[in-house]
RNA sequence: GCGGGCGUGGCGGAAUUGGUAGACGCAAGGGACUUAAAAUCCCUCGGCCUUUGUGCUGUGCGGGUUCGAGUCCCGCCGCCCGCACCA
């Protein structure tokens, strides 16, 4: 009677064939039930899926397939963020043309992820880089430099003087460009940007309403934008030395309050008077050198040893002429925030003081701690940041520091040397980029004309063909007839942008456009309406600020060009952790590959060697898999030889989603032997089920209604798990259950009608509550169970209240906080009844002893502590 | 450097959100079945103790709040993510 052992790849095959000649995926635009949109974080077509992969889009899956179940209309479509640099480093490196490479690997990974059996509408898929899509994306461009959202101004990139082309962040190494090894330089390019900072303030509040995104990532938005309220405050230049057209520098400061802690002034080295200056300072011009080969990262530059020049300038302190203040410029002033300068206070500030420790310069404490004595407090390494009166200031002395900066506003609004002012950190978002793989621009520059929006009638600008990558930069820059075009304004001769869009722009809109992706406008109002925002968003935390953030952006900026009535793309946003994996490394120290590595023995004998060779191999730390550390699953193997349900299960099961997971062989194969226990578990049951439309008997034994209660419980349980994303909960209530059913099947009597029936509506919730993450599975023992529908098509069972409540639960006894018995008793037993009842408890007697029962503390339902 | 997060047995983790720490799974050990193996099933499984208990101890470390802390507060340590041109 025992069947062939399950051939999970073989019936896979014919679920999903079945699935799809079905249509079941596709999405019924025209149906009455409510919407339901789950999208995953669309993949880069890097050629292959990879585990992490699996992992993020089991996760939409089941949730796409739960809210099927319970009565939604879903959709959920897949696409590819296509542009990129890595189809221009394959160009480069293999000859081959990036949209030849791309195409290629989106088709293989899609193979891969139709083996997922993911129940994705599989006719909305497109790809960034089809020329439909970014046809349309340069529409939305034409409109945002309508509306003044796009705009050009310049800032700095970093530039490779040997290779002659701007370096992204990652192709910078200790500031040096990647490939040529060239210090790099910093340059100047007018860029096109997006006028993000329009929206600051909505950004910022709307993220109160975000209730179903992870606070963490709600906090780091907050603090991304920055918003901060201070002043700009005026420090005139004293006349000796200062060169001609610069009176005065000003500066941003929330500490207006430490006015008199002042002890210096600095300018970034982007400063327009830092530049200035080192035109007859070649002291002052290296140091800007120096400063500008840490490149553009932000981290680069804010963990450089703090430095700076004594320019020998000086300004006179706002309020007291009479004292002059020296100005430096220094290396950790930043050109991009406030106002390309600063104040400094050394015993307030720990930059400052650090600074001014370097370059002997006074520390006057002015903000003085409660419990310290102005006369005596002193600064030594650490700034004190914290609240307190003011000291050492003049007429602020004795102020609490709010009502100090206001004075000092005041008093120096007087004469225009002050006013407030609110600042943001978030700045203006740059969208050039110097390559050929991404959307072009939609401008064209005419000498006499400017800048000429290509008409809406001539797009798409497409992206030429027949590019080379032989020389280094742009290849657009190069292109012999692409770039030089008649202006559609006046005829003359013009050029074509040739900058791209950065492709943060690709999937800033993707979600609207899945709502309507064939259309040939950017987006369908009826439909886009209708679905957004996403009901649920998943994907990596290292999303958590940019792409959610731009595309925060673009949902507005598209409701401002009339395209979307909806501002916020995503109101339940899910962030997974990564998938992990120990590390291997040869005798020479080069990285292995774990399908190049065997394991052998357990536990502290654990111990790895080369699988062919047999040379020792040493077992790293468990790290994100990476490519360049090749600690990475393919996932195709597991899939060929367990089958998508077991790699489905395995990464659901165990770690909390949010949370990293480490991929084992061990753990696999776990999932694996469940996958065949369940087959089997529901094989053995079958011939003690009652039939399938058995009507339900008026009378159950106790076994029988035990077991409907462990059903009715588990699958309450499990909806619940499943409604908030604790898959890895869900994971163990089912396998709680199955533990029960286990039981159950071996000593129930299919003679025994109550029993017959119980184990069929087992049986059944089983394999509907497993369903959503072992799709394929639950379809071969749905057919089994002989029920002539499929399981992707049955609606959620409900569960029976009135068997989710228990007659007596058990809670524990406490004397002095220490467990010393339990007591087993109704759930709604009053408060005097459980304490007459502990208090007689032989175990708690005993532990009482002679003492005095000072307080009897009763939690119902939860505890009793008895204090003695 | 700045911002955010995480830390519980050999391992992944659970803990009704301040109420019996270690559910569930993996690994391991023992046993059953088998000619044998695989598969399967059953049992044990945080640490300590010449007191095996109604015992002590235990959630990264050190303090604190509370009848009660893995959970809250303060201070450390370690790891991870982001930092605007990787996607």
């Amino acid at each position: 009677m025992a069947s062939e052992r399950y051939n999970a790849p073989n019936r896979e095959k014919h679920w999903q064939k079945v699935w799809q000649e079905k249509d079941i995926f596709s999405t019924d635009t025209e149906s009455e039930r409510p919407k339901y949109y789950v999208l995953e974080m669309f993949p880069y077509p890097s050629g292959r899926i990879h585990i992490g992969h699996v992992r993020n889009y089991a996760m939409g899956d089941v949730v796409a397939r739960f809210k099927r179940a319970k009565g939604f209309n879903v959709l959920h479509p897949m696409g590819w963020d296509a542009f990129g640099m890595p189809a221009e480093n394959a160009a480069m490196k293999n000859k081959v043309h990036p949209g030849e490479w791309t195409y290629e690997n989106i088709a293989n990974m899609r193979e891969q992820m139709k083996m997922l059996g993911l129940s994705i509408d599989w006719d909305r898929e497109f790809a960034t880089c089809d020329v439909e899509y970014y046809h349309q994306q340069q529409k939305l461009f034409l409109d945002f430099l309508d509306k003044d959202l796009a705009f050009r101004r310049t800032s700095k990139v970093n530039w490779d003087p040997v290779d002659h082309t701007v370096l992204a962040n990652e192709q910078v190494i200790d500031g040096k460009g990647w490939r040529s090894g060239a210090p790099v330089e910093q340059r100047e390019l007018t860029q096109w940007f997006f006028r993000i900072t329009r929206y600051a303030d909505d950004l910022l509040d709307s993220l109160e309403d975000l209730k179903r995104w992870p606070e963490k990532v709600r906090t780091m938005q907050h603090n991304w934008i920055g918003k901060s309220e201070g002043a700009l405050l005026r420090f005139e230049l004293g006349e000796q030395n200062r060169p001609e057209g610069f009176f005065q520098i000003e500066v941003f400061t929330t500490r207006s309050d430490t006015l008199f802690g002042a002890s210096f002034c600095a300018l970034s080295p982007g400063h327009p008077l830092t530049r200035k200056l080192a035109e007859d300072n070649s002291e002052l011009a290296a140091f800007i050198k120096e400063c500008e080969q840490l490149g553009t990262a932000l981290e680069d530059i804010e963990k450089a040893e703090k430095k700076g020049i004594d320019t020998g300038l000086t300004v006179s302190h706002p309020l007291d002429d009479n004292w002059q203040i020296p100005v430096y410029v220094a290396n950790f002033v930043l050109m991009d925030y406030g106002t390309g300068a600063v104040f400094g206070c050394p015993a307030h500030d720990q930059r400052d003081l650090d600074f001014a420790r370097k370059y002997n310069l006074d520390v006057t404490p002015v903000v003085i701690p409660a419990n310290e004595d102005p006369a005596d407090y002193k600064i030594a390494d650490i700034a004190y940041t914290g609240p307190g009166k003011l000291a050492n200031s003049r007429f602020l002395d004795g102020l609490e520091m709010e009502a100090a900066k206001s004075a000092v506003i005041t008093e120096l609004d007087k004469n225009g040397k002050a006013e407030r002012q609110t600042q943001y950190r978030l700045r203006d978002w740059g969208i050039s980029r110097q390559r050929y793989w991404g959307c072009p621009i939609p401008i064209i520059h005419c000498k006499t004309c400017d800048i000429v929006p290509v008409p809406v009638e001539d797009l798409p600008v497409k992206l030429p063909d027949d590019v080379s990558f032989d020389k280094p930069g742009n290849p657009l820059e190069h292109h012999p007839t692409w770039k030089n075009v008649k202006c559609p304004k006046c005829g003359s001769e013009a050029r074509r942008e040739t900058d791209t869009m950065d492709t943060f722009v690709d999937s800033s809109w993707y979600y609207a456009r899945f709502c309507s992706p064939k259309a040939d406008v950017p987006v369908v109002a009826k439909e886009v309406n209708k679905w957004l925002p996403v009901d649920q968003y998943i994907g990596g935390v290292e999303h958590a600020i940019l792409h959610l953030l731009y595309s925060r952006f673009f949902a507005r900026a598209m409701c401002e060009t009339g395209h979307l009535e909806v501002k916020e793309p995503f109101a339940g946003l899910f962030t997974q952790g990564m998938v992990n994996h120990e590390t291997y490394k040869d005798e020479n120290g080069d990285w292995l590959s774990p399908s190049d590595v065997r394991i052998e023995g357990e536990g502290k004998n654990r111990k790895a060697v080369h699988d062919r060779t047999g040379a020792p191999v040493t077992i790293g730390p468990i790290e994100k898999m990476s490519k360049s550390k090749l600690n990475t699953i393919d996932p195709s193997e597991i899939l060929a030889h367990y089958g998508a349900d077991t790699a489905r299960w395995f990464m659901l099961s165990d770690s909390p989603p949010e949370r990293d997971v480490e991929w084992t062989q061990a753990g696999a194969e776990g999932a694996w032997r469940f996958v065949h226990r369940l087959n089997r578990l529901i094989e053995e049951a079958l011939p003690k089920l009652a039939k399938a439309e058995a009507p339900e008997p008026d009378d159950f034994d106790e076994a029988a209604k035990t077991l409907r209660q462990q059903s009715h419980k588990a699958i309450d349980a499990v909806e619940q798990d499943l409604e908030n994303l604790r898959f890895n909960r869900a994971v163990a209530q089912i396998y709680e259950f199955t533990n029960h059913l286990g039981s159950a099947t071996k000593s129930f009597e299919a003679a025994n009608e109550g029993q017959a029936f119980a184990l069929r509506e087992a049986a059944t919730f089983l394999v509907q509550m497993f369903a959503p993450m072992m799709p394929h599975l639950a379809e071969e023992c749905w057919a089994r169970l002989q029920y002539h529908t499929l399981v992707v098509d049955s609606p959620w069972p409900k569960a029976n209240q009135a068997l989710l409540i228990d007659e007596t639960i058990k809670i524990a006894v406490q004397v002095n906080g220490k467990r010393r018995d339990e007591l087993t008793i109704s759930p709604d037993a009053s408060k005097n009844s459980i304490e007459k009842a502990a208090l007689a408890l032989d175990n708690v007697k005993r532990s009482i002893g002679d003492k005095k029962v000072k307080k009897v503390i009763i939690v119902p339902k939860r505890i009793v502590n008895i204090v003695i």
